[in-house]
DNA sequence: AAGGGCGAAAGTCAAAGAAAGTCAAATCAC
DNA sequence: GTGATTTGACTTTCTTTGACTTTCGCCCTT
C-alpha cells in the first residue's frame, strides 16, 4: 500500500506517543518538516486522533502557541471505555450515579470527588426540561470519563 | 512546552508572591530584565494578575513610581460566600475557570477535583444547542459550592 | 511659599507578529 | 464516481512592540 502524507504524520505522531502518553507539537515546524501546508497537521489530527479512536487533541493559538496530543489510558478491563460508550445515550440521573458509584468502587475516583461529580450532574446543577437534562448529564459525564483517561497532570 | 516571555513574566511574578501577600516592582526595572519593553509588563499584569484571579494591582507614576502586586487573602468562608453571588449570573468559561482555579489555590479543591470541575463546565460538556451554556454553567458550579461549603464545617 | 518646568515613572492603545483553526475547492486513488 | 487527501485563502487568538499620554516628585524661580 501506498503511505500518504497524512499516513505518515500519523505515524510520526503515533511513534512519539510510544514513550510518553501525550508530546507538545508546534503545527507550523511539523508542517515545514513534512512538507506540506500547515492545515494538513489538522487533517491528520481530526480524522486519526479522535476520541473514538482514544486521544485527546487540546492546543493554544497566538504567541507560545502549541498543539498537545495525548492517547488516554483505560484501566484493564475496559471499564472506562465502556462507560464512555454509555454516555452516547442521555442518561438519567440514577443510572449515572450508579456509572459514577462505580468508579468510586474501582478506584477511580476518590470518595470525594465521586461526590463532586454527582453534584455537578445532580438535577438541581442541570435544572432544564428532563429531556435536554439527561443529555447533557451523559455529555459532561462523558467529558470527565475522558478526562479520567487522559490521566496525567 | 514552549513559555512565552509573558508566562516567564508571570512566573516570576508569582513566585515573589510565594513569601509574601503582596510585591513591589519597578515596571522599567523589570522591562529591562527581562528584555522587553515596559508595556509588556502591563500586558502581563492586565492578562494574568486580574481581580477574578485574586490579585489587586496599584501603583503610582512618576518620580518615585511602582507597581504593587498583592494576592487578596479573605477567609474561605466569605471566598465561598461572594463565589456564590457570582453563580446568581450566568458565567463565562473563563471566569467560571478563573473561580475553580481559585478555590485550588485556597485548598478548597484538590488539583484532580480542581480539573475534574472544571471539566464539567466545559465547552464540550455543555455543547448544547442552545445559548444557555452559561446558565448551566453557573448552576452547576453553585452546587458544587454549595457541596463544598458543606464540606467545609 | 507658590507656581511652573523638567524629567522620571507608569498607562493606553493600536498595529504588527506569531501561532493555530476553518472551510471549501481541487486533486488523487480506487 | 466517491471518498479521502491536499492545498490555500481567510479567520481567530494570543503576544510583542512602540508611539504617544498622563502623573508625580523635585527643583528653580520669583
Amino acid at each position: 500500500m501506498n503511505k500518504s502524507v497524512s499516513d505518515i504524520i500519523e505515524e510520526f505522531i503515533m511513534s512519539s506517543l510510544d514513550d510518553d502518553s501525550f508530546i507538545e507539537l508546534s503545527r507550523n515546524d511539523l508542517a515545514k518538516f513534512f512538507a506540506c501546508v500547515p492545515s494538513q497537521i489538522n487533517y491528520v489530527l481530526n480524522t486519526r486522533f479522535t476520541i473514538n479512536r482514544g486521544f485527546v487533541v487540546e492546543s493554544q493559538r497566538g504567541g507560545a502557541g502549541y498543539i498537545k496530543v495525548s492517547r488516554l489510558k483505560d484501566n484493564d478491563d475496559n471499564f472506562l471505555k465502556s462507560a464512555l460508550d454509555l454516555c452516547n445515550q442521555p442518561l438519567n440521573l440514577t443510572d449515572a450515579n450508579q456509572l459514577i458509584n462505580q468508579m468510586m468502587d474501582r478506584n477511580i475516583l476518590s470518595k470525594n470527588e465521586c461526590e463532586l461529580v454527582k453534584t455537578t450532574i445532580s438535577v438541581k446543577a442541570l435544572n432544564n426540561p428532563i429531556n435536554i437534562d439527561n443529555t447533557i448529564r451523559s455529555n459532561i459525564l462523558k467529558q470527565v470519563i475522558i478526562k479520567l483517561m487522559q490521566n496525567h497532570k
